[in-house]
RNA sequence: GCCAGGAUGGCGGAAUUGGCAGACGCAACGGACUUAAAAUCCGUCGGCCGCAAGGCUGUGAGGGUUCAAGUCCCUCUCCUGGUACCA
């Protein structure tokens, strides 16, 4: 028996001798199917980039980890698994610079950062772990791009890339810096080329109306809103005028009850009539504008945002309400991509249009009367606005907004707007309309390291996809790893590969060369973790069943919006086919905050980089200007090198000090600055813990009324914060626990079993090792049973909470002037009797009159006195 | 610009439904132990006034509601994240 009565905290030998107790007996196996009941608590996979963790990482993952050693304790089978979003763009780079295979690369990644999470002491069933490289689960991406293939939400489309002929591939948008390559720096254009599409829009309005029902950060579901971007309003056509041919123009507006106020129409460059209607003498210049804003990124078009362009076609539109013909011009403030292409300008209640109609002078018709209340807080004279010289986009009421059938003056917005679409639905020239900013979803990347489609295109023009049985398509072995100089991926190259005859026609088709984005292997890997290992289907419907959905997914804020969106439109569809049971994937989603190194810059601002810092007593200061230095948080990089090694601060405190330290920064949520001297501190509370359990006489005897209040409160702290996710004030009140106790001569042992179980689920190692010893079990040969990991969770008794008599605060017009024992019990009425009748409240409101007495129960008398 | 979140000691942060601001920790200072250091332990620690008892003041700024405001309402400033002509 190991005999650590006495002895020193030391965690390296505990952590290691835990650490493969835990995966030599699969003590955190988790039970296909049980009784109990479930709980899937879900960390964003990693992806496993050449640098290895970094503090962020284990911010999220120990937050988790905590709650499922929580949850096991309170008899629920726990779902916890770790996996690798392994594809992506940095290995391939590597392997064009060197020629080592990226899965090479990949792979010994994926073993850093395995070691480094498992230096940690988690809980995961590493039976689970996953790899979306591997081609065991990328078989079942691939079954899954089939199912929403066969269910028309994939198609071909051609959309313009960012080509750059120098480098002779196609860049990803974050490749892209300032208009030119990241690397390089070469010039970049646009241009069309056939690419696999997702209709995510199909699932846009089931993706904002689901929202409601989750438990995620309101913040998050907003941003989800905006993504989504619905709009209702209306279609309106008008017609152009002095043309022999039909040439409707139908605009999309959320705005049909300003139609009278409709001064000019704008189409996007693009649109497809602008060729018809454009006349002889604004050929030239209409050809011009098109032709430039074609060459034009989405980059540089935003960009240039400040300034309006556009050019008149020489074409009028009737304006349905008015008869009144309006210019109609191009400009590339006008999207092809959103509603029809074609906007009604109203510069008197659109900013846009205003800014265009005073650089163009158009006319401007004010045909709302400012809302008072808005018009105050705005300050913008009316007359300006009436005049038109000032645009108001607030609410009001129509003025100037009537014809023969329609009279809308007196209504306000929202009233005109029905009575607008009314009036267009019955002359048959618009309709209420709804349009949503959601665009399909560009699902083919020209790079090697992805999955293949499971795409043939044959010869004769038609797409033959690859029978379920044949998956995976397994990526070819290849040499080369450069691009192909056409902007196809380098599976072109893969001559072998990528040609394919029909067994049973003969016909020759050539294999689809695009690969999928890393968002696919992402989109569905917490399905693929409740059944890691099945090769016949991606995951057993019955398991399925029994574990979705997750109830709680921790990760990244930046994921707040594509990953989710993506997972929950994936989600949905394979809800469609009748593979998933549940509407949503995640049900409550949690974002762990930034962590900051710090950071420190001279007095002109300068950024002075930390390993360039000397520390003293007295502040921070440049070593070599001996100036002195402002601390302060910023985003950890290597140029300021306050980048901070979890490898480091595991060997210098151990993983259950790393452990501790991150969860008592601060809120899970919260963005907050790594102080290394912040580790000491709970290093500190760990070697005090330690000595108190073992350095004290651990006696089986009743404990005092003062022991079990403090030892009860604890267990109901902590359990209440560890269900609201509040890690740090519940390793607070541990921390009081161990101040309190360590008063004591004697440790009474139920104190003592309850609070190491507590501190088990936050230091895990120094836990089970303390565990052992209070229970006396012998700490070689250990048996299974005798981990602390599966012993029933500790409940408290509010009975010994409770106290007799209380300190109540007596206040004078609210300000604290005594405090007096009462007895809990004391009715309003008592201790308004017995503050008024201290000599020192006497003395206070000697010559006063009490106009009143409010007494809170069991805290405090406030008496107003004047 | 718009949307979301935030601002509390020297620092990280605590504060049920409005009810004693600053729990817990860090740093700092004073002391004990030590030949010395480390480790550990004890004490002080928002600001101002005061020998003290005590008083005044204090949660980004200004106003309001209330017996009582870090917490609720209005206006403003600054920070962080998201987004960018979406008609």
């Amino acid at each position: 028996m190991t005999n650590i009565k006495n002895s020193e905290y030391d965690f390296a030998n505990i952590e290691k001798k835990w650490q493969d107790f835990w995966v030599d007996n699969k003590i955190f196996k988790t039970e296909d199917f049980s009784d109990k009941p479930k709980f899937y608590a879900l960390d964003m996979f990693p992806y496993p980039s050449g640098s290895g963790l970094h503090v962020g990482h284990p911010e999220g993952y120990t937050a988790t980890d905590i709650l499922c050693r929580y949850k096991r304790m309170q008899g629920f089978n726990v779902l916890h698994p770790m996996g690798w979003d392994a594809f992506g763009l940095p290995a391939e780079q590597y392997a064009v610079e060197t020629g080592t295979h990226p899965s090479i690369t990949t792979n010994k990644n994926i073993d850093t950062f395995r070691e480094q999470i498992k230096a940690l002491g988690f809980s995961y069933d590493w039976d689970r772990e996953i790899n979306t490289t591997d081609k065991n689960y990328y078989k079942w991406t691939q079954f899954i791009f089939l199912k929403l293939y066969e269910r028309g939400l994939a198609y071909i489309d051609e959309v313009p890339v960012n080509w750059c002929p120098a480098l002779g591939t196609v860049l990803a948008n974050e490749e892209v810096i300032d208009g030119l390559s990241e690397r390089g720096g070469h010039s970049v254009e646009r241009r069309p080329m056939k690419q696999w599409m997702l209709k995510i829009t199909e699932y846009a309005e089931q993706l904002l109306e689901d929202l409601d029902d989750l438990d995620w950060p309101e913040g998050v579901k907003e941003m989800q809103r905006n993504w989504v971007g619905k709009s209702t309003g209306a279609e309106v056509t008008f017609k152009v005028a002095d043309f022999a041919e039909n040439y409707d123009i139908t605009v999309y507006t959320t705005r049909p009850d300003t139609l009278f106020g409709a001064t000019y129409m704008v189409l996007a460059p693009e649109h497809n009539l602008v060729k018809y209607i454009t006349t002889a003498e604004q050929t030239v210049a209409v050809d011009k504008y098109v032709k430039d804003a074609s060459l034009k990124s989405d980059l540089a078009r935003t960009e240039l945002a400040t300034e309006k362009t556009g050019v008149f076609t020489g074409a009028y539109a009737v304006n349905p309400l008015t008869g009144e013909n309006i210019p109609i011009w191009i400009a590339d403030y006008v999207l092809a991509s959103y509603g029809t292409g074609a906007i009604m300008a109203v510069p008197a209640h659109d900013t846009r249009d205003f800014e265009f109609a005073e650089t163009f002078n158009i006319p401007v018709k004010c045909i709302l009367q400012p809302d008072a209340k808005e018009l105050k807080s705005s300050k913008v004279a009316v007359e300006d606005v009436l005049a038109g010289k000032v645009c108001w986009a607030g609410g009001g009421v129509a003025i100037n907004s009537a014809n023969e059938e329609l009279d809308l003056n007196g209504l306000s917005v929202d009233e005109a707007k029905a009575a607008t679409i009314k009036y267009l639905e019955d002359k048959n020239i618009g309709k209420g309309a709804v349009n949503y900013k959601l665009r399909d979803w560009l699902f083919s990347r020209q790079r090697y390291w992805g999955e293949p489609f499971p795409i043939i295109h044959m010869e004769d023009g038609s797409i033959k996809t690859v029978p379920v049985e044949e998956l995976p398509l397994v990526l070819p072995e290849m040499e080369e790893f450069k691009p192909s100089g056409t902007g196809e991926s380098p599976l072109a190259n893969a001559t072998e590969w990528l040609n394919y005859v029909d067994p049973e026609t003969g016909m020759k088709g050539r294999r689809e060369t695009n690969t999928m984005p890393q968002w696919a292997g992402s989109c569905w890997y917490y399905l693929r973790y409740i059944d890691a290992t099945n090769d016949i289907e991606p995951f057993s419907a019955e398991k399925e069943n029994y574990w979705m959905p997750v109830d709680l997914y921790v990760g990244g804020a930046e994921h707040a919006v594509l990953h989710l969106l993506y997972s929950r439109f994936w989600h949905k569809v394979l809800f469609d086919c009748g593979l998933v049971s549940t509407k949503e994937p995640f049900q409550k989603l949690v974002n762990q905050g930034m962590i900051l190194g710090l950071s420190y810059k001279n007095s002109r601002g300068v950024i002075i980089p930390t390993d360039q810092v000397e520390h003293k007593n007295d502040g921070h200061f440049d070593k070599e200007t001996g100036e002195q230095l402002e601390e302060f948080p910023a985003k950890m990089s290597k140029s300021l090198r306050n980048v901070v090694n979890p490898d480091d601060v595991i060997s210098q405190y151990g993983a259950d000090s790393m452990r501790l330290y991150e969860m008592f920064m601060g809120p899970l949520e919260a963005t907050k600055p790594w102080n290394t001297s912040g580790v000491e501190g709970v290093y500190r509370f760990l070697k005090k813990a330690w000595r108190l359990v073992t350095g004290h006489e651990l006696v089986d005897r009743e404990m005092t009324k003062d022991e079990l209040r403090v030892l009860h409160a604890t267990i109901k702290k902590v359990t209440n914060d560890l269900e609201d996710l509040g890690f740090n004030t519940a390793i607070s009140q541990l921390m009081i626990f161990v101040n309190e106790f360590s008063k004591g001569k004697d440790l009474p042992l139920q104190a003592a079993k309850d609070f190491v179980q507590m501190l088990a689920v936050f230091a895990p190692h120094a836990g089970e090792e303390l565990w052992q010893y209070v229970n006396g079990n012998p700490n070689e040969d250990m048996p299974v049973e005798n981990t602390v990991a599966y012993v029933a969770w500790p409940q408290f008794n509010e009975e010994y909470l409770q106290v007799s008599e209380v300190e109540i605060l007596i206040q004078v017009l609210g300000k604290p002037k005594a405090r007096v024992m009462m007895s809990v019990n004391a009715t309003p009425k008592e201790m308004e009797e017995i503050a008024l009748n201290l000599p020192e409240i006497k003395e206070l409101i000697q010559g006063k009159t009490v106009r009143k007495v409010i007494c809170v129960p069991k805290s405090l008398v406030n008496i107003v006195a004047t």
